[in-house]
DNA sequence: TAATTGTGATACCATTTGGTGTTATATTGA
DNA sequence: TCAATATAACACCAAATGGTATCACAATTA
């Protein structure tokens, strides 16, 4: 039973929704505070804070008729997981340059995927 | 000037997508070669890969009447490093996880991959 | 109590997205 | 040359997306 992604990556998918992480790795808001920071209506800016919930991105607690927005940085971690799978490659890559500057001359034969 | 993330997280929001680069992780392929992977038209595969290829994410070669896709890691990493961003705030969980635990016994590894 | 404020919910619109099917073009191979 | 193949390009459709405007309701405050 893995993890499903794809809540996670729609929500990333959308410049907005980015900058409305970035904002709440500082502070947790409300949503007209949220909003208060773009140019767009409340209600555009709720849908985009719904997406980010379903995404588990953030968790959204009732303070009185407020509703506070807060980061859960730790539903991040299975997009990085995901992507962290390439990271063999830049490794595979870096691997490789590193081995040619250091032999120079006597290496010849790199047989990469061409 | 900064690079633009859009074109890369748009490309990572489709669980087809992604499927993709892990199928091109270990070969470069055809677009047939693609398609018949999934249970879906060349035309529909065909359109992925585009998207693909707008985000960089994989390159496209002519070779005779053939177009060949070959995966291209390095365009990863700058969705990556925007994700390890908040690598910061695991750390400080897991710092205060540290601290209040203090009596270690490590249990981990359970890689979901989608 | 009444007025104000923060939010949820809904209806609505234009555009994009994911998918199909068809047709056209270029390359290969007999 | 001709037939088969791999793809591009296009029209088309249903659904999702990003946005607005508006109304209703609960909580605060005068």
């Amino acid at each position: 039973m893995s993890f499903d992604l794809q809540p996670t990556f729609r929500a990333l998918a959308d410049p907005t929704r980015r900058d409305i992480l970035k904002l709440l790795s500082q502070d947790d808001l409300t949503i007209a505070e949220v909003a208060q920071q773009f140019d767009m209506t409340r209600g555009a800016v709720k849908k985009h804070l719904t997406i980010l919930e379903e995404g588990q991105l953030i968790t959204v607690t009732a303070k009185g008729r407020e509703r506070v927005n807060q980061l859960n940085p730790d539903a991040i971690r299975p997009a990085f997981d995901w992507l962290s799978f390439f990271e063999t490659f830049w490794d595979a890559r870096l691997d490789a340059l590193k081995a040619a500057i250091e032999t120079s001359d006597s290496q010849n034969e790199s047989p990469s995927n061409d």
